[in-house]
DNA sequence: CGGACCATTGACCATAGTCAACCGCCGTGG
DNA sequence: CCACGGCGGTTGACTATGGTCAATGGTCCG
């Protein structure tokens, strides 16, 4: 089993129970591994795919285009992520995929993970899952972006994509990896730039995390999660991270 | 086949291929109907659930339930669909469900659906699709809420449900029965109850269309669509309605 | 007829968007 | 090595949008 079938079972361990046939059925899945630029579009809305990404490294993200060529950000994913599940039964992309930074895919044609669902429905039915649990994400991004507060909105955003990242093992310490800039960062949370800036000199005043070139650095725990009612119970994640 | 059954394998042929076996399969799938009244919750946040829900008749919604009362509503459910599909792997509701008015629902135990997944994988893939239709839509949603003007969110809002309902064949003529209150539009779209009265005005000047006492009017499809940017391809429906 | 519930409307106010100027860092090229 | 330019972040002033609140109206039902 090489690293990249390691980082899918990681993955589908954090929530589903795989036997040993199921490990071995996953390492027969074939792939082709794929360097992105920052910015770079791995897929774009209108396209139509015959593979699904799993990531490797770095942080890719999902977005709608407006007629108005305004982005709307609609889900960040880390190592060991399939954002394209999404689209294994779909033809057309209602959405784009790109980097936000250098990053690392591997590239999974649909025919190799249609052919190991059949030979072990287990399988499809962890990644079918994990799709669901992608859903889930989706409803509270809804959520999020409808009935918070600017701060509120800002803090829980945070603590989902550290609650995540520490669920992989993705953190060092306290801190986090967050390749997005401001501008980004409205466009993902329906705010402007003024307000995302100052949202996060609120934040930092709370002294709960602080958001800066790049970097999160969670510095309380409790208070995050309080300021944005973070509640991780939509993530479904069954081996908690501790903090 | 009767009729429960019957409506299952319509909605599911709206974007799947089935078989002539796979809709054997379908007649042996084991139900109960229930009835719902006003406002009445099918499931709740934090249940966990054995089954999943087909719509007969009448209107459903999810929601989340915030700290402080509030609800925002996530999605709407006509006749045809499964809105707790989206449950099936997962153990504990992340959001509740809820009877908009008067419903009819079939309650499937998840034991007879995955009993016929294992028998027919292909079942199973058209309701994992069903699922990802699900997903398409809650993007919708956060695009909708976070980057569209209120008299084009609401136009948006109208023409999905229209478009979908007149895909499942549930429209008469011009009109729809949506039976929800502008104070749970305003939880849906994100707008106080104000804002709603006031977008629901402008839209009314336009001529595109008219919600009055739960029933929707669609007077321009051509204009309300252009109104709300809606591009159906989303949707992922096969077999288009005319307009 | 009275009350409940929902819709409607207006006045006022708070929040966040827009716009523009400025800063600071970094990389490039003279 | 420093000057320049560009990008991304920071800040302030003004404005617009939409939230809040309260009063009114309409309709259905008891």
């Amino acid at each position: 089993m090489d690293n990249v079938h390691q980082t899918l079972v990681n993955k589908l361990k954090e929530h589903s129970k795989l036997t040993a046939d199921d490990m071995t059925g996953i390492e027969t899945i074939n792939y082709a591994v794929r360097h992105l630029g920052p910015n770079e579009d791995l897929i774009r809305q209108g396209d139509t795919t015959k593979a699904s990404a799993l990531v490797l490294h770095g942080m890719l993200a999902r977005y709608h285009l407006m007629p108005n060529g305004r982005r709307q950000y609609l889900s960040y994913h880390l190592k060991g992520d399939v954002p394209d599940a999404q689209m294994l039964f779909i033809e057309k992309m209602d959405h784009g995929l790109c980097a936000m930074d250098h990053a690392m895919v591997a590239s999974i044609p649909h025919s190799e993970l249609m052919r190991v669902f059949h030979a072990r429905p287990t399988i499809g039915f962890a990644v079918w899952r994990e799709t669901l649990i992608d859903s889930a994400i989706f409803r509270e991004a809804i959520t999020n972006n409808s009935a918070r507060s600017t701060l509120a909105r800002l803090a829980h955003f945070f603590c989902e994509l550290f609650y995540r990242a520490k669920a992989s093992g993705l953190t060092r310490r306290n801190t986090l990896d967050v390749p997005i800039g401001l501008n980004q960062l409205g466009e993902t949370l329906a705010m402007s730039l003024a307000t995302v800036n100052r949202a996060l000199l609120n934040l930092r005043e709370t002294n709960a995390a602080n958001f800066k070139g790049g970097e999160l650095t969670v510095f309380d725990w409790a208070a995050l999660q309080d300021l944005g009612e973070f509640d991780p119970s939509y993530l479904h994640i069954v081996r908690k991270p501790r903090f």
